[in-house]
DNA sequence: CTGTTAGCGCTTTCAT
DNA sequence: ATGAAAGCGCTAACAG
């Protein structure tokens, strides 16, 4: 048939008779006016070779890729739905994602995959506040590379236009009022400092809830990384002392998860010693026993907000409605930041007898 | 500077002052003799520049992507990992990995994905044995495009070529067995029929392990989609009768924890009454309370065997050491069928008073 | 409504 | 050791 294998818009030019700008016509249904019957025939042709435009080849000559980038720490839990609920969103807007996990926040690999997405030649790209370094980022921003961070804080204003940001700061006030409201008498963060931004935002708000809401309240900041997960429940034990329920607030499910484990193995009950509460809202936690309360995280709405503004920035129209969640969410954004409020989803381990559970169910 | 944003090769050559071929050279480090001094200056203007090649103008004219395609169901837990890792593994023959999530089956997505990677002229394509349907994969196939296939079970000769498998038979067995050895006197497995392949797998293996190690004990197979988690478990307790304790093997950890707990909420004692096995060895398996015996997945080899059969497909040569690692398990293959052995993890889930934990730990 | 043609940025003979 | 030139497959003016 053809020199190579699969077969050209050459080939199918000949097919179908007709010349090759023609068939290009066809295929990216131009605006420009056809002939019902030529538009036939090509289609005839385009099937009966079994032809398939070659992506490189369009994309080399419309100098463009659309393609997007992701990068994320890693596949699991919510980053993994974030990168599935992105590509669905940019998808709309004929983009196709790439994504990209750093392998736990590996420099290396990161540096990888930033230096192929920019081979790659893609038209925008959006990334875990974590995963790139910042000399990655001003270098390429710095090159007119269209970005959005989410779930970033501290980035300097000239290299990013706009971070679309969890609320952690505000979830974690709530947790606070949470356990106060359910009785608890001392109240502990149970952070991780390897959780960097996302960590001092949990503690922000922490302590900006003990301020609101509980300043009588017995209450700590401890750091898991460094007194592991037994110490840790020591050390809140030993602040609480006589002053229960003792309520413990975790960086995330995971880690509220390991100390429930704990408390079983020590028959510490919970919720009735000590309440707990996580966050992401992971499956394990609605299932454990008792169930974890937890926040939910608004994939769906962080991951629109992503799309619509890098989409924008890109210079592509927005659909009427799109247009105006955007813009209805960066009214209130303040300081090149997007905070998207979380939601609580209490559960038995932060119940009390006394009081119905309040807030979202599950 | 020059038309468009990006310098090209042209820039370079121009600003180095030698031709782009030579700067094609240097850039791909050739075999061909080059002058140390045209080395140095091009590699200067390269790094004045901020030249960066690009990708699709490389590509079209290689008539090679260097680019493989992996379709797994979703990006949690084991695929996630499977994904990442075998991400590097291709990095070493200088292959690059383009993930899709077939966002849990959606057929249409599925298609969208598969048709996106053939566009893209992708050089290979490794697929999770349900992520794709027979339909696309033999047009494919046909088409010569190499495919390796994991956890994939009743292929066709003719469409696959290999598959690589993790033994689930030969683990549901040895569950079976493990419950045996501690006592049980009923064993059920709680299987999901939408778990398909990977289903009718465990199923096998444990009428085999029933018929192997517990002829006499009272064993049945329940369909936890068709009962739901309570029924499945009142079904097995009453069918187990005064026959404790009774030992669930399920489908997965999730499925484990699940029943878990619902026999803490009815304060069903596990593992005195019942005894848990899961498959999949997630994390929350390790830390849950009491902690659940489960099937490790030596995601590690399996990703290297795929990679390592599929670089070969493609024509590539591999190194020494891959190639007797390949070579080592392709002796004892079966039927286009490559067996992965999975690993036990023993944890109090199943401990029984009488006898110490046996197999790994962790 | 359809065809001609000049690129897109890079690789790869083949000369020199 | 280096360069000229012919593509790779497709898009996008621009003519007709």
């Amino acid at each position: 048939m053809s020199k190579s294998k699969q077969p050209t818009i050459i080939d199918v030019a000949k097919e179908a008779g007709v010349s090759i700008a023609t068939v290009s016509n066809v295929i990216n249904r131009r605006k420009v006016p056809m002939a019902k019957e030529t538009i036939r025939k090509v289609e005839d042709a385009v099937n009966r070779l079994g032809y398939r435009r070659n992506v490189m080849a369009t994309n080399l000559s419309r100098r463009r890729s659309y393609e997007l980038g992701l990068i994320i720490p890693h596949f699991g839990g919510y980053y993994g739905r974030f990168a599935e609920m992105l590509e669905q969103k940019v998808h709309r807007f004929g983009y196709h994602l790439s994504v990209f996990s750093a392998a736990g926040m590996n420099p290396e690999i990161e540096r990888r995959h930033l230096e192929l997405l920019l081979q790659r030649r893609v038209d925008g790209l959006v990334s875990h506040g974590l995963a790139m370094s910042m000399d990655s980022t001003r270098q390429i921003v710095g090159g007119g590379m269209p970005l959005v961070i989410f779930n970033g804080w501290g980035w300097p204003g000239d290299m990013v236009k706009l971070a679309v940001n969890l609320d952690f700061a505000k979830a974690s006030s709530e947790a606070v009022r949470h356990f106060h409201e359910n009785g608890c008498r001392s109240i502990v963060y149970a952070g991780r400092r390897k959780g960097l931004g996302a960590n001092e935002q949990r503690i922000q708000g922490f302590t900006a809830g003990i301020q609101d809401y509980a300043r009588e309240s017995i209450h700590a900041i401890l750091d898991v990384d460094e007194l592991g997960i037994e110490g840790t429940l020591d050390e809140a034990l030993k602040l609480s002392g006589e002053q229960k329920p003792l309520g413990i607030y975790t960086f995330n499910d995971a880690l509220a998860f390991e100390i429930l484990a704990v408390c079983h193995a020590r028959s510490i009950r919970v919720p009735e010693d000590v309440k707990l509460i996580g966050m992401d809202n992971e499956l394990f936690s609605k299932a454990s026993f008792p169930a974890i309360t937890s926040f939910d995280m608004p994939v769906e709405l962080q991951t629109s907000l992503v799309a619509a503004f890098l989409i924008k920035q890109i210079g592509e129209e927005l659909d009427e409605e799109t247009e105006q969640l955007l813009d209805a969410h960066l009214a209130r954004k303040k300081d090149r930041e997007l905070l998207i409020d979380l939601t609580m989803m209490a559960r038995p381990s932060t119940a009390n007898a006394e009081r119905p559970l309040r807030s979202a169910q599950s």
